[in-house]
DNA sequence: AACAGGATGCAA
DNA sequence: TGCATCCTGTTT
């Protein structure tokens, strides 16, 4: 069953808690979510939505399940997922899927999930509650879900907005 | 532990 | 114009 516009129109922290275990498919490919970072927006320093709307960070403030995705150093993409109400700022950062679809390795680190799955900004603001090949499912029952600082950023550092699935 | 690769966005 | 960046693989 899809995840629909309740799960994500709910604080980005608690949608990024509850999307560890979850599956997301993505055309040929699907795996289970094992990382995510929830980012805010006026109050999240490290969020690209905390200077307010721009080209890139409007997405953030639009309706929630909607595909994020930005370029970053050059050569990665990494993909979110719109969370909260319209018109508050935030997104759920993807980090680590486990493959279910060959070659059935861990995709730890969200350029490399990018790279693997071929997700690029042409996937930039898919609406993940209608699209029939871009979506999260129901995935694994009763994960255990470890909470740490995000990592990889200079500011903001001691939200604990990072949530990992512990085998 | 350090950095280069490399394009984009935003500050100056 | 310049520089920092929600990263990663490769080299000290």
């Amino acid at each position: 069953m899809k995840l629909d516009h309740n799960f994500f129109n709910r604080n980005c922290a608690v949608v990024a808690h509850d999307l560890i275990g979850k599956k997301l498919v993505f055309g040929e490919h699907a795996g289970i979510i094992t990382e995510t970072e929830a980012y805010r927006g006026a109050d999240d320093p490290a969020s690209h939505a905390h200077r307010g709307i721009t080209p890139r960070s409007a997405i953030m403030f639009g309706p929630p399940g909607k595909s994020y995705v930005y370029f970053i150093y050059g050569m990665y993409y990494c993909l979110n997922i719109v969370t909260e109400p319209e018109g508050e700022a935030s997104a759920v950062l993807i980090r680590g899927l486990k493959l279910l679809t060959p070659p059935l390795t861990h995709l730890n680190g969200p350029g490399k999930l990018c790279r693997h799955l071929g997700i690029t900004t042409r996937h930039n603001g898919i609406d993940l509650l209608s699209d029939p090949t871009f979506y999260v499912s129901e995935g694994i029952q009763d994960v255990d879900v470890n909470i740490t600082p995000r990592i990889g950023i200079k500011k903001a550092t001691e939200k604990p907005w990072r949530f990992v699935l512990t085998l």
